[in-house]
DNA sequence: TAAACATATGAACAATTATTCATATGAGAG
DNA sequence: CTCTCATATGAATAATTGTTCATATGTTTA
């Protein structure tokens, strides 16, 4: 038996009193969540965005792809620090890079990047 | 003498060698840096997604509003981690919550926060 | 008013994480 | 080959944060 289906189990015979106007509503949202790795995933993807250097180093690429020692002008944060945080965007696939001489050239990786730092923008000037 | 106009010295004269290349664009783009706080609040807002219990609860309400006790059913976590989140969230101005008799009824505080969830999702599921 | 239920909250703990410092790697210039 | 610049990385530290447990608050019902 599957996790799910003692959880729908549980809806059955166990929804508390509290109301029972919601009971419906609850069963049905039950069968349709998206499973727990996705949930994982889409918490990771925000996280990555929930800090605030590397929101800066995403809206700064967000201009234009640039190398880390701009990046490192532009914000006032330590080589070291972008460095570090360039890589985690890395793995999440944020950006990617490209070298070029001495310099790590980094951009976006793709556009919905763009459009959620967007949304996020327009939200918080409400 | 600002900040910013401290950063803008600094780009005429001490940017680094590494190309030259991006100067000029990064002196444009320091001249349109959103302030500090922006970026705080930004980073604060996707913090709030950044945490997969927040997520859970935010997309049982983009279905609907419901109860404390249904959102604890309906994913699996504790009451009192549920209330708690619960508080960041209002704090974050991303639910509200109305009383009705013994229950707390939360709803999402606006579509905003339902577009950039979705956002999120479709990434994901690239 | 007492009992039962729904929710909230404070304190403690464990885990995660961002930065710093020191140093390593990589790449072009001389 | 060596020096210098650009970037990366490991270890340590400090700070933040999510959950749990115990308990408090608030609301209805008997």
């Amino acid at each position: 038996m599957s996790n799910r289906e003692v959880k729908q189990e549980e809806l059955k015979t166990e929804h508390s009193e509290c109301g029972g106007k919601y009971v419906e509503m609850v069963k049905k949202i039950n069968d349709n969540m998206p499973c727990e790795e996705e949930f994982y995933d889409l918490s990771e993807l925000f996280k990555m965005l929930g800090d605030s250097t590397r929101v800066k180093i995403l809206y700064a690429l967000s201009q234009g792809e640039m190398c880390v020692c701009d990046i490192v002008e532009l914000l006032d944060v330590t080589q070291s620090a972008v460095s570090h945080q360039l890589r985690l965007l890395k793995q999440a696939r944020l950006v990617k890079y490209r070298r070029s001489g001495k310099s790590a050239i980094y951009s976006i990786s793709d556009d919905h990047v763009y459009t959620i730092l967007s949304m996020g923008m327009e939200h918080i000037s409400e």
